[in-house]
DNA sequence: CTTTTATGGTTTATATATAGGTCAATTATA
DNA sequence: TATAATTGACCTATATATAAACCATAAAAG
C-alpha cells in the first residue's frame, strides 16, 4: 500500500472475521489437527495460520477460505455442486441488472 | 511472500470466494451504488474493489468483509448482536477443547 | 444523435504481508 | 515426575498487494 493508509473497519466486519477465525480454530481442534499440519496442507506458514486463527483482518481471503475448507468448515453451508449452482444463479441475477449504476437523478438516492 | 510461493486452492475455496464476490457485486448494484462510491466508503481504491468483485483470492479478508458489509451483505445471516453471541459461544466451546492437539498415539488418526 | 459518466483495463512506486526461521512457554503423554 | 510435542511470540528479507494515475470502452441520460 502506498501512502500508508490506516484502514478502518466496521464493528460488524471485525466481528464477522473474528467469528470466522474462532470457527476455524474450533473446527481444527475438533478434528485434532495441529497448526503445523493445517499450515502444511494449506501451503502456508504456521505463523500465518496463527494470524488467521486470531482474526487478523489483513490475511488473504483465499488463504483464509482454504484453511476453513481444510478444517472442514463449510462457508455457505453448501456442498460443491450447490455452490456452483449458486454461482450460476448469481450470474443470472447479475445479467439482469443494469451494467452501470447512474447517479445523476439528484434525489432517488435511497437514503436507507 | 518471500520465496515466490505459488498458491493452490481447492475448488471449493475458489468457488466460495467467487460466489461471495458475485453476491457483493449483485448487492452493490441492487443498492445502486457505483464502484467509486463503495470504494470511497470502504477507504480503498476503485481498482481494489474491482478485484474484490472479480473474486481475487489475494485481497485482504478484512477489506472484502468490509465491502460486503457496506453493500448490505450479511456474512452469517446474522445481525450485530447475534454475531457477538456467536463469538461468545465459540469462545466457550474453544475453552472446553484441549489447548494443544497431540499426535503421538500412532493410530486414532481419523482418516476421514 | 451528443454528452456525460461508469466501468474495466493497464502501469508504476511503495508499503507491507508473508515464509521461514528461532526461542520460550505451555501442554499432553508415558 | 520427565519427556516430547504443540503453541505463541518474535524477527528479517523479499515477493507482492495496494493506491494512484492513466486510457479505452460502454452505457446511460439529455
Amino acid at each position: 500500500m502506498p501512502k500508508s493508509i490506516t484502514r478502518t473497519y466496521s464493528r460488524y466486519s471485525r466481528e464477522a472475521v473474528a467469528l470466522f477465525a474462532g470457527l476455524i480454530r474450533t473446527a481444527r481442534k475438533e478434528r485434532k489437527l495441529t497448526t503445523q499440519e493445517v499450515a502444511d496442507r494449506a501451503g502456508i506458514s504456521r505463523g500465518l495460520l496463527q494470524r488467521i486463527e486470531k482474526g487478523d483482518m489483513k490475511c488473504e481471503i483465499g488463504v483464509v477460505f482454504e484453511v476453513a475448507t481444510i478444517v472442514g468448515l463449510k462457508l455457505f453451508d453448501a456442498d460443491d455442486s450447490t455452490l456452483t449452482r449458486h454461482i450460476r444463479q448469481t450470474e443470472d441475477k447479475l445479467s439482469l441488472l443494469p451494467k452501470s449504476v447512474r447517479k445523476t437523478t439528484k434525489a432517488v438516492d435511497d437514503e436507507f
